[in-house]
DNA sequence: CAAGTACTTGATTGACTCACTCGGCATTGA
DNA sequence: TCAATGCCGAGTGAGTCAATCAAGTACTTG
């Protein structure tokens, strides 16, 4: 049930890059030094962000990051799933991310308890996640 | 965002001492064979278990684990927190194991955007896992 | 009391993940 | 060209997960 600090480091990356969401690109540094995150381990996770299609990036001097789709469209729950992999805390409650758990002596799809309350939790996890996009994450943060 | 195998195993085994709770005591090999668990493994689970508060066991032939409790009285969040430590998904918006973040640039308390919407994750999860019952957990079993 | 059974405890293991780190390459602008 | 920046893959050390092992200790039955 636990947070990766590649999301933690992700999401408030995303904030930086929220509050200058059309105005200018930001460099890894200015990103790194504003957050408090290691340069190199931001790095990849800029990458991996720009592979999912969140982020465009130039190269060379004046390079740098920026989001490419408005911060009203990205949810914290497409972050998460992209750097830490699915919400749902149990593989066979996932709905983006479904597999069968081997060992659980209950049939597939049948009354597995836990199967049951984890799929209330997945979908309440989901349900604040994928609500919540980057603006509200970043005026949550405006108005303190 | 994950559940260990350990609180799995543990949630399992309590559903069967559930569903024989003032009937009699399982032992270990009854509850491992029955939930295809590691004995070895479900031995050190059950311990913590008891030594929680749980359950009581008796040693000897004829021995075995049983619910001190009634099934009605213990939460699934109570387990899972034995068993896997807070259900927060960060530490700094634990109620039973806050943290302050270390590295966060926001104010302790303060308006850090992060903070914000992981308390209002842990507070849906615990909303569901601390009002769940092993009697909730057990009649979904039972109806299917 | 003896022997078997089962619980208790701690150490250990191997695989894996997390959180970084490093080194080299590609691209861009001055 | 060269310096700044992003791109990429590999590597690393610490730690966790899931399980196993090896000795105990306690209890019950015969």
């Amino acid at each position: 049930m636990k947070l990766s600090k590649k999301s933690e480091y992700g999401l408030r990356a995303l904030l930086e890059l929220t509050l200058f969401y059309g105005k200018e690109t930001l460099q890894r540094h200015q990103i790194a030094t504003r957050q408090h995150i290691p340069v190199e381990f931001l790095e990849q996770i800029l990458l991996a962000l720009k592979r999912a299609g969140l982020l465009s990036s130039r190269r060379g001097m004046k390079g740098g990051y920026a989001l490419i789709k408005p911060p009203g469209e990205i949810t914290l729950g497409q972050v998460i799933r992209i750097l830490d992999g699915p919400l749902a805390p149990i593989g066979c409650v996932s709905k983006t991310a479904y597999q069968k758990c081997g060992d659980c002596p209950y049939a597939e799809h049948a009354q597995c308890p836990v199967q049951h309350v984890m799929g209330s939790v997945r979908d309440a996890i989901a349900g604040i996640l994928d609500h919540y996009t980057l603006d509200d994450f970043a005026s949550g943060h405006r108005k303190g």
